[in-house]
DNA sequence: TGGTCAAGTTAGCAGCGTCAACATCTGGTG
DNA sequence: CACCAGATGTTGACGCTGCTAACTTGACCA
């Protein structure tokens, strides 16, 4: 399997390069979370890897295959923060805010990943069914949190209907804190903590409206 | 003020063109409501308007001027539409909820402008006043509304957590609507409109928890 | 009438994504 | 072991991009 003698770290740089792909795809995230999506350059990615400009190819069928795959990876990274929260949590409204904080801080720790994920670069993945599929899963536990919790009191659709409401709820705040909608000083310290809180708390309260809610 | 005889359609095509700004300004719109925000050159809008490639500097500082000059008047339409539904309603909740109808009608109607003010194409716009300003003024009606609805049962701050929530609320379903990631069948056949109608009312719930919620 | 300056022009640079054609290495087969 | 096929790399080239520099044109004002 590995072609050089001496492990990854020290092949000796031949014509061929043995884990191109792998390094591209390292390559072409420091550059995205350093510099934003519109940053990413083909030719740059190449030659950060230290190989001709053409090599990639070989490897993607183009600039936005590249792009694709650092976005599904981003979306398995959030689904994969989002599963540990609920391995954190139990059932309950506590667990879906929670999610919903969760959510708001990976966007604000890789805000340029995030920002790819959401269409900045490539207008939408709906060309690319292996990221469509990564996004949904990212999305499955707050709906699944949503759903246990309101499941006694409301129909599937209206489920439905509550589980988009807060993905949009957490998808909005996050792109506004990003693209300073808000102003630098809404991010504060805590990095918006407590606006986020605040906010995902108001929208916990117009789940089941009247029943539910600690008064 | 006119300098050509024969009004504005039938100016004399001379060396000097007398309309150029607008003339591009049209162009880039149109450019950009039908390929996108990423699609738009600076050298094919020159095209667009007959002109030589390096003609629009003489109006434009570069690309990215031209671009916020798209932005700034999309959330200038935005701010007109915000408030024609402000001047078609009377205060109270049911205001707040055509205020986000609208919105997200805006969006769904001039996806790729919305797209553009939004982030892509220019990562943000904390580098153009005038921009930042328009879009500060878009977000005005909803803000105001919401503050006439709770400001007597709530501290200014508890409004401004609220106005930051709608604006959240109605950006991420827009933008959770545009991107595909809904599926297209959640935009059906009314645009998504009873979909957006009941996160709203949900959205609504959460206001003032207890109180003026009509049982 | 003449000069000034805004608003056009052409020429050219470096960088981009992509394709075609060619070179090199590697693993599998006779 | 020799050799060949295919995967993986290379160079070269095309047309496009944003942008700068240097030049030309022409409208307006003293």
């Amino acid at each position: 399997m590995t072609r050089k003698a001496g492990g990854v770290g020290t092949a000796t740089r031949s014509y061929h390069h043995g884990y191109l792909k792998a390094a591209l795809i390292a390559a072409a995230g420091e550059m995205l979370e350093r510099d934003g999506p519109e940053a990413i350059s083909f030719r740059a990615v190449a030659r950060a890897a230290g190989v001709s400009q053409t090599a990639p190819y070989n490897h993607f069928r183009g600039k936005e295959d590249l792009l694709a795959t650092l976005a599904e990876a981003g979306f398995r990274e959030l689904e994969a923060s989002q599963l540990a929260t609920m391995g954190a949590t139990v059932p309950g409204l506590e667990r879906v805010i929670r999610l919903g904080l969760d959510y708001v801080r990976f966007a604000s720790t890789r805000p340029q990943s995030y920002r790819l994920m959401f269409g900045v670069g490539v207008s939408d993945w709906r060309g690319h069914q292996d990221v469509a599929e990564a996004k949904n899963a990212s999305f499955r536990p707050i709906k699944d949190a949503l759903a246990e919790y309101l499941s006694s009191d409301m129909t599937p659709e209206a489920v439905e209907i509550a589980a988009i409401a807060a993905w949009a709820q957490v998808h909005g705040l996050s792109m506004l804190l990003m693209d300073g909608s808000l102003g630098a000083a809404r991010r504060g310290h805590d990095g918006g903590e407590a606006l986020v809180r605040q906010v995902l708390t108001q929208f916990a309260a117009g789940l089941v409206p009247g029943a539910k809610w600690p008064t």
